[in-house]
DNA sequence: ACGAAATGTGGACACCGTCAACATAGAGCT
DNA sequence: AGCTCTATGTTGACGGTGTCCACATTTCGT
């Protein structure tokens, strides 16, 4: 027999494992998903990787890097789910249309995946103490928020303000209905608020704001 | 002498302790205050506190518990700070501009506190999987919405839209800027542009909606 | 005064992150 | 081939944590 003291049922890894940093990453994004940003650890996410704990420190310096890691997926997901989101958004006809439609689709995307996957969105978010080398998952919306200024719904003089309140809007609310702080609602009636609020904004904030104001 | 074993000098708490609830409590905060949420610490605290772990479990079911309770704390002094805000502002003859400044002014108060303690920031939306018997923080934005709404600055129907929107972008804001997510600014900057943003908010998203819009 | 209830202590257990020392397998050279 | 070097994985240990149990002490109600 070729294995020497295991059964030489699971696969047989050939050599010392091959993709253990793969593997810590994937296990430790199931364990995230499971339990939250707390869920998170070295030792579990080794022995779920069949492997001993220390191992783990050839491939992350710190539990905080593989946190950092956990958390890039996560981004990632979440990307998905706002492109998805985008996808799936109705065709509009005039350019501005499509604007606060995509601009909309990107929001909405983002709120559901909160409301969806809490773990994993927390972990997007989770404070790692690593240099973030690329928050990605804003650029979606950044690209939508061009579109409503280059469609003229959002002065361009406005950008920085309006993109900063774009994205405070989206993600505050992501993470207070996450929270349950608007009140005892069922998941489709905060998905209702969530499309009320992004369209206030989308009416008002942006559409409304023809001139600097005088003065 | 009158104490048995130690010296007499530390005011020989005379019995138990007394106050020891309060005493973590209020140590915790402080943990709290240094380290972030992760640096609370039944043992910790009960060291500073100068007695057993254990005698923790006399006060606390649990260090969720305790989380709790600080978070309880953290909203207070988060309260604390929008109310100076609130106090500190400019008074305005008009009730419609009273009314902006009064959400500005509580908008400003939150964001304020989140920047210069961002720990305890942290700390007041922990999630401490705790029943979280009153926000309470919140109340004082509701407020100053209500008088929007008195005000014809925000029309009744929307009321709460407008208020998730008003909650989500503060909340949101502070959350980001926090993160660092808005680039690499230094605090004037910063609170210069929520500045702008709660401006933008005031000035667009609620003024200037005046009728339900045909359709 | 005495027993009960409240409160604090000590010790133990199972986790956790991390370090140092050791073992092994592959890669690359001669 | 054989050999060494380096990358990778293992063992064992240390100090830290939350939490449970059994025990000690103090306070209070009667």
């Amino acid at each position: 027999m070729t294995a020497n003291s295991h059964e030489g049922d699971e696969v047989a890894r050939p050599y010392h494992h091959g993709q253990l940093r793969e593997a810590l990453i994937s296990v430790s994004l199931q364990l995230a998903e499971e339990g939250g940003p707390e869920a998170i650890s070295i030792r579990e996410a080794a022995r779920r990787a069949g492997v001993a704990a220390n191992a783990a420190y050839r491939h992350f310096e710190d539990l905080n890097h593989l946190r950092a890691e956990v958390a890039l997926r996560a981004r990632a997901r979440l990307r998905e789910a706002m492109q998805a989101e985008l996808e799936a958004r109705p065709r509009r006809r005039t350019e501005a249309a499509r604007a606060k439609e995509q601009l909309s689709a990107v929001g909405r995307g983002y709120i559901r995946f909160a409301l969806q996957s809490p773990n994993l969105f927390r972990c997007a978010w989770m404070d790692c103490s690593m240099p973030d080398p690329e928050p990605s998952a804003w650029s979606l919306l950044l690209e939508a928020l061009d579109g409503c200024i280059a469609a003229g719904l959002i002065p361009s003089y406005e950008g920085e303000a309006a993109s900063a309140a774009a994205w405070s809007l989206v993600h505050g609310f992501a993470e207070l209905a996450l929270r349950g702080l608007f009140g005892p609602h069922d998941e489709a009636s905060i998905d209702r608020l969530g499309s009320k609020v992004l369209a206030l904004f989308l009416a008002n904030g942006t559409a409304a704001a023809p001139a600097p104001r005088r003065r």
